[in-house]
DNA sequence: GAATAAACCGCATAAATATTCATTTTGTTA
DNA sequence: TAACAAAATGAATATTTATGCGGTTTATTC
């Protein structure tokens, strides 16, 4: 019962927003599963679902998704031990490194896939990131100054 | 005050795993940001974040994923097939294509001249394209999409 | 089938988060 | 600067979510 159960969450939260669990609850029993808060609650953690800010400002549940796992990924020592300096302007990164492995590093940037990056572009030893705003450059900026200065 | 605070909410939650707001305000607290929960559950609202079930069953808070706001598509037309994204930030559109299909966009990009576009650059699978003001680049961005779509 | 262990789940409640309302702070215009 | 409007915030509280505990079901082994 519990598969089907979760099977039939994943199925809703795709199909329609669901914001609390509450409202899970009554889809669920619209569908003819008669469960409690407290057992979606557990599903939840399970299922390992997120609870995200829509653009409209409420509340929503998704699958699992890139989110965790690229978080976890990190720079390995090479790269950062390429990059000569960092510094930003507005809303870009500058990252200057030794001739040619500029591409390289923006590879391990890119990996460290980061919701405050837009994107970038290498050529062979200058590295442009592009972030949403001025706030995420300096965020982004002292993250990967931090990264040099601990390998 | 409120944006050097958000700043630092994002560079906390990037740096440590912060899975309540309790524990967000104490780091808070110790950068000098003497804040109570109520104004922190409005940051997390105007930053998007996301709480994510982790690996090991705890909480965490997340930056909002990229996935969301990046436009994913895949396509056949001649050039726009070539596009997977295209998103916007500041006066800059990141165009993403499949791996060495980005000059040959950008030149399309060229060409489409836009007295909104000052100029683009390409690498091997990203394109920026810089232009005039905020609004031009949400204009040219929307665009892209569109032609995207309708291809 | 009986005995035992493990998984599941509801109830009640604790813990965490969102929101209302009143106040203060900040910004704008004259 | 004064007067006003808008934004930001805290305190209190409502809402939502997580969990301890005990009962029940399910699975396993004899």
């Amino acid at each position: 019962m519990k598969n089907k159960r979760q099977g039939k969450i994943l199925e809703l939260i795709s199909l329609h927003d669901i914001g609390t669990q509450e409202m899970l609850m009554e889809k669920l029993r619209d569908s003819g599963f008669d469960v409690t808060q407290a057992t979606i609650s557990r599903d939840i953690r399970e299922l390992k679902l997120a609870r995200v800010v829509t653009g409209k400002g409420s509340y929503k549940y998704l699958p699992p998704n890139v989110s965790e796992s690229t978080v976890s990924v990190k720079f390995n020592g090479a790269l950062t031990e390429s990059i000569i300096s960092v510094d930003s302007a507005v809303n870009i990164v500058v990252i200057k490194t030794y001739p040619g492995l500029a591409q390289a590093v923006a590879t391990g940037i890119d990996a460290v896939e980061n919701s405050m990056i837009v994107g970038c572009i290498a050529g062979d030893d200058t590295i442009m990131v592009v972030t949403r705003d001025e706030k995420s450059a300096a965020v982004v900026s002292q993250n990967i100054k931090k990264m040099i200065k601990t390998v």
